[in-house]
DNA sequence: CCAGGCCCCTGACAAATGTCACGGTCGGGA
DNA sequence: TCCCGACCGTGACATTTGTCAGGGGCCTGG
């Protein structure tokens, strides 16, 4: 902190222009901080950060091309020595586990006081981990999906709201198995209906990845 | 802009502290821009509206407590003198409608470029009107809701995803009541399902107010 | 006054959805 | 090796959902 060691590099990912720039204005008030890459979309980050070589990268989770999650992960394996912060809008614990999973250092909703992400920023880049407790201890008491991997895919498909027909159709499976499927996934959410299982499956975060 | 007229004075509300603090500080580098307040909840705007005297306010829609538009309708009649522009992540359709017709001067999506806030902010104190333009042709083509008062208030309420029965008893209705605005608004959306009415009407923004 | 719209209800029906029991394949442990 | 679990499928079944045709009450505008 003593003012002349260079500043912190900041690449910043979030599909909203406006939300983007906000967030480059309010980092760049800090004297330490330097944000020397924007981009909107998460097929974007890997590149952007190989021409732009930052410290520290504030991913979004939901991002078009690749979400925030994935691009973490792309971004630990190309460029191992840049950090990540994960900002998201959703505080859901299956995102928390995912994101340091991927090699996340550090989780922010987008719900804490603005001054507190410039210190999350540093605490990163010093190797640190920032994770809200609170959310910790949620993510501890939901656990994993108990989803299995056709049963996750079913559901995410399912988000989208078509019949039983479309969805056979659409993961070239039977009518049937998809029903079963469907039921498995609304037994292991406690829910009673398809739409209330994949509320469930949403908020926790377990509709995610590939 | 001449450099000696007094700063516009504005609120911001949005309940993403993060973004609500970013956001003050992209607009505070306008040297003719001054933010006099900031909340977090739709229904505390007209109070400190009343303490700090704003000229323009930034509402989000999705807000706790009272969303952007009705906010904004209370602000208009409360503060006649002072400016909304609506600041929201979606833009649909219903959305810009009715917040045109609460009264507000302005509505920007938070995928426009970050530069072109403060002048939008500029144009609404001026008193003209900021629309998108490709969102206000959209909104012309989707035209106003179909949905009867009823039909939205049962779909709104569907939207938490209970069985027809748990809709029948928190609405105090009959279950065949129900069943029909249901079906009378799968209808409307031009949908197969309660599931994709529920989509369609919420894109269109039909799903907001009382 | 009457027509028309919205609201509420009933009852019956077809279609979609959810559940269950069952068999079979395949791969990875014990 | 054998067993277990995930996976795919079938078929049958109960339940829920969506549709339709009615009926009445209430209000509003012509």
């Amino acid at each position: 902190m003593s003012g002349d060691s260079p500043p912190i590099r900041l690449l910043l990912a979030d599909d909203q222009a406006l939300v983007r720039g906000a967030l480059a204005a309010l980092l760049s008030l800090e004297e330490d901080l330097s944000v020397v890459a924007e981009v909107g979309r998460g097929d974007e980050v890997v590149a952007a950060a190989r021409r732009s070589n930052p410290d520290v990268a504030l991913l979004d989770v939901e991002m078009p091309g690749l979400d925030g999650i994935a691009a973490a992960a792309a971004l630990r394996t190309a460029l191992p020595t840049c950090r990540v912060l994960v900002v998201t809008t959703f505080g859901r614990p299956g995102y928390l586990r995912r994101a340091m999973e991927a090699g996340a250092s550090g989780f922010v909703v987008k719900d804490t006081p603005a001054r507190q992400l410039a210190d999350a920023v540093r605490r990163v880049h010093a190797g640190l981990r920032v994770v809200d407790p609170a959310l910790a201890a949620e993510t501890l008491a939901a656990g994993v999906s108990p989803l299995t991997d056709r049963e996750t895919e079913v559901l995410r498909t399912a988000r989208g709201g078509g019949t039983v027909a479309d969805l056979a159709g659409a993961l070239h499976l039977s009518e049937g198995t998809v029903r079963n499927h469907l039921s498995a996934a609304i037994g292991k959410t406690g829910a009673r209906n398809r739409a209330e299982a994949i509320r469930v499956a949403e908020q926790n975060g377990w509709l995610l990845g590939e």
